[in-house]
RNA sequence: GUGAGUGUAGCUCAGUUGGUCAGAGCGCUAGGUUGUGGUCCUAGAAGUCGGGGGUUCGAGUCCCCUCACUCACCCCA
């Protein structure tokens, strides 16, 4: 067997899949803890799905195919279209706004790098139908949330909250065309992959002119809400929502993790607002989520408008940064219980008493082949049990089984019917 | 698609200018210890040196091709 796993894609052995478990959990939990409820969707969409909201350029980076009937279908690459086919076609009997959330597992063709496979589990969380900065809070308490729970802190990592439109009323102060704005947003993406040089060249290239540019790049000065409200007019809307957004934030209890960051802006053209991306503090991943306002992708997909607001969190980079964070990530025991024998003659009397276990909610393994005392031992040491129960010839004369504590080292005989009670007794730590 | 780096035991890796270079640690198996695990000691199993071709008396080592993995770019989740 010379196969492995193929291009990209993942194998989840036991200790992976107990990290996997445990993040979809918190992500679950966290989502239900907001009032979110959780939907899914094909795995495989229509082709021209896809390609009306992303453009069919992405026919190149995804996993594109034909069915045995000819229909142009794909694996997707991201679950947005699919919600937005899922509200669409029950919109009217939709409560509004749906707060909904899934952890969808996506594929894309391209090649791999740090923090990108061609696969991944992504926790999708999203409000439709509200336009109210509350949602953006809302969308935003629940990723920190997530963040903390997941044994983040301030310190580890932030989410980074920018706003478009604030850029925009900026761009429009200097004289930028509002028709130029979106290509001069998607340089300003850019920003910190690529030197400031070779920014202006870009710049020059989306039609901006020569003087214009050093001020668009004086953007990037800005620190604070101060700063930037001293660039736009005094009744900026863009600043209200900001500023408005901060303050709920504290009192929501998770300002600690956000900060205005200007240069957020995001790589995506269906953005309208608030946009938001986290980065570990040090900043030596991708980001760990992304998201934002988009009002209009719904009639971009030719349906009627509806605001919208959410964000992705990926399930690649947030496993990097835990590990490089030493954010204690042990999991919780498989076994609680090992059950063997010293003859292979006394299984019946072993499965009676796993059995009994078992009914009483234990997890219990049992050594299937680790007979005899030695093997036993080293055995359940191997599986991290806490406790071993065994049937020994000289107990089993007065009906008895044998407890022994892993931990203390410690045992004592027990008769069989009482076995259940004697672990109970002393709950393992 | 472009560029760079790395492929040697299950894992992490060493291997000098081509000539006992098929190795170490960890892990695994067995024994010391057939009624007692973790520590310790001893022994053992295990590798077509990623694959193919070439140069050479001789290739893990040099050359070519190929495959895989990693990183960066591109693109974005």
């Amino acid at each position: 067997m010379s196969f492995q796993a193929p291009r990209g894609m993942r194998d989840f052995y036991p200790e992976d899949m107990a990290f996997r478990t445990r993040l979809f959990d918190v992500w679950t939990a966290t989502a239900r803890a907001h009032g979110f409820a959780q939907y899914d969707a094909p795995i495989v969409e229509h082709l021209d799905l896809l390609t009306r909201k992303a453009g069919e350029e992405i026919i190149e980076q995804i996993y594109a195919f034909q069915d045995k009937s000819g229909r142009k279908l794909a694996l997707r690459p991201e679950v947005t279209p699919s919600l937005v086919r899922l509200v669409a076609a029950r919109r009217s009997r939709i409560v509004m706004p749906a707060k909904w959330f899934t952890i969808a597992q996506c594929f894309r063709y391209e090649r791999m790098s740090k923090g990108r496979k061609r696969e991944h589990f992504q926790w999708n969380l999203d409000i439709i139908g509200s336009d109210s900065i509350i949602a953006d809070l809302e969308v935003l308490a629940t990723a920190a949330d997530a963040l903390r729970t997941l044994g983040l802190t301030p310190q580890d990592a932030n989410i980074h909250v920018g706003n478009r439109n604030l850029v925009g009323e900026m761009l429009h102060a200097i004289g930028v065309p509002d028709q130029q704005q979106l290509d001069v947003l998607m340089v300003l993406d850019k920003r910190g992959k690529v030197s400031d040089e070779v920014l202006v060249e870009m710049l020059t290239e989306a039609g901006v002119a020569a003087h214009v540019s050093p001020q668009i790049m004086k953007i990037f000065d800005v620190r604070d809400l101060e700063d930037a409200a001293a660039l736009v007019p005094a009744d900026s809307p863009a600043i209200r929502e900001l500023r408005t957004l901060f303050d709920l934030a504290d009192r929501a209890g998770v300002g600690p993790f956000l900060r205005f960051d200007i240069a957020v802006v995001r790589g995506l053209a269906y953005y309208t607002g608030i946009v938001f991306e986290a980065f570990d503090t040090r900043r030596r991943f991708r980001a760990i989520l992304g998201g934002g306002r988009y009002d209009r992708l719904f009639e971009s997909l030719g349906e009627p408008p509806l605001p919208a607001v959410g964000f992705g969190f990926g399930d690649v980079v947030i496993k990097e940064v835990l590990d490089k964070t030493g954010v204690d990530q042990s999991p919780g025991k498989d076994v609680d219980v090992c059950v063997g024998v010293f003859d292979h003659a006394h299984w019946p009397e072993a499965l009676a008493v796993a059995g009994a276990l078992r009914a009483d909610g234990l997890h219990v393994d049992l050594a299937l082949g680790a007979v005899g005392p030695n093997k036993l031992f080293k055995y359940a040491d191997r599986r991290n049990a806490s406790r071993v129960v065994f049937v020994a010839p000289e107990e089993l004369k007065s009906d008895c089984v044998v407890l022994r504590d892993m931990t203390t080292g410690s045992q004592a005989a027990v008769p069989i019917p009482d076995i259940t009670a004697a672990i109970r007794k002393q709950p393992p730590d």
